[in-house]
DNA sequence: GTCTATACTGGGATAGAC
DNA sequence: GTCTATCCCAGTATAGAC
């Protein structure tokens, strides 16, 4: 079992939040369970009191990540259907994600390819394909409706998108100047306007 | 000294690439040299006649990338003088710098951060900031030239542009079927463009 | 829930023979 | 240039006391 025990405790959220934070800066494999614990202010040994192995605590950051942000981009093609505001949406939605989920993304982007070769780690992919279906229904949706150019290709695009939204987690700061809805507005300009004065 | 002896070898060469390879798709730290070794069809021991240890491995791959990504991109700043055209060769040589550094980029991509904390890597730090700075001479040049929207800041279009590019390194394939040169064709159509039809 | 103590494994690296 | 053999350390994880 993958919940040792107090499955909604807050110290175990306490500790996923430290152990989330070190595998997002210091990546998941480079940061020691003997890490984990000093920063958390315990003996290495004291963590498997509530985590079977470092694995299972990636594990559980991932899969809270994962269920958020599906839940988040069904109720986004349940409530929007015009193909321009579903595509306003989702990248809103997915900029505003970084405010909670911060640490969780990073480790999702950096970490996904290699950790996705495990059996336990399957759901992975699979997740990510139906996050890839809700972009590319948008897209696809809104090049029948003659709103977004058609000589473009849809996987492409869909490419393009998801990796300059979820790179940005790289550099995106929570408590900075710029919030995560001010981003998603200039990066929605750049994407639907492009750089490029009109008429130039 | 990182080349041990026989700088300019072939066998070197070969074995970079065959490191180069599983660091880029095992990470840095996961990939053994072992591995390494098991994948050259020698023993690990015989790596250490070459190479002074796998740190020196993956330095000579990160510095060889990143001395032609920088001749390349000072080539171009030489070359265009037109805002837009240099843009355009920016994008261009960064896509085909795929075909013949895929491996270092994606180790760039993925391990820098974390590489550049120790003072041995402190290049990744200011070689980035170089190139860096090209992206942003470009485009305040094309601003003031009235090429490029005005009321996109700089500093965010850049991180889009540089994130876009990069990342892309992660499902480029250089034997498939769309050749760098028109992924950056299609590329430089949204960037320029977007990928909003005119008049909608 | 944390500590003490420790088992066990695998990784990077070295020395010297061939 | 590669192999044999091996050292040493650090990492994950466990058992049982408190």
């Amino acid at each position: 079992m993958s919940a040792k025990r107090h499955p909604g405790s807050d110290r175990r959220a306490e500790l996923l939040a430290i152990a989330g934070r070190l595998f997002a800066s210091r990546g998941f494999a480079t940061t020691t369970v003997r890490e984990i614990a000093d920063a958390a202010g315990i003996l290495s040994g004291s963590l498997y009191h509530h985590f079977d192995s470092k694995e299972s605590m990636v594990d559980e950051i991932l899969r809270g990540f994962l269920d958020r942000l599906r839940s988040a981009y069904r109720r986004v093609l349940a409530e929007q259907a015009d193909p321009r505001a579903a595509l306003t949406a989702l990248v809103t939605v997915s900029f505003e994600s970084m405010d909670t989920d911060g640490d969780a993304i990073a480790i999702f982007q950096n970490e996904s390819q290699h950790l996705a070769q495990f059996e336990r780690f399957g759901y992975l992919c699979s997740t990510a394909e139906e996050l890839e279906g809700c972009w590319l229904d948008v897209l696809k949706r809104g090049q029948r409706a003659g709103v977004f150019r058609r000589d473009l290709r849809v996987p492409l695009v869909y490419r393009f998108i998801r990796d300059t939204v979820w790179v940005a987690v790289r550099w995106y700061d929570p408590r900075g100047s710029l919030s995560a809805e001010a981003i998603a507005e200039q990066y929605l300009t750049i994407l639907c306007q492009g750089i490029v004065e009109l008429g130039s």
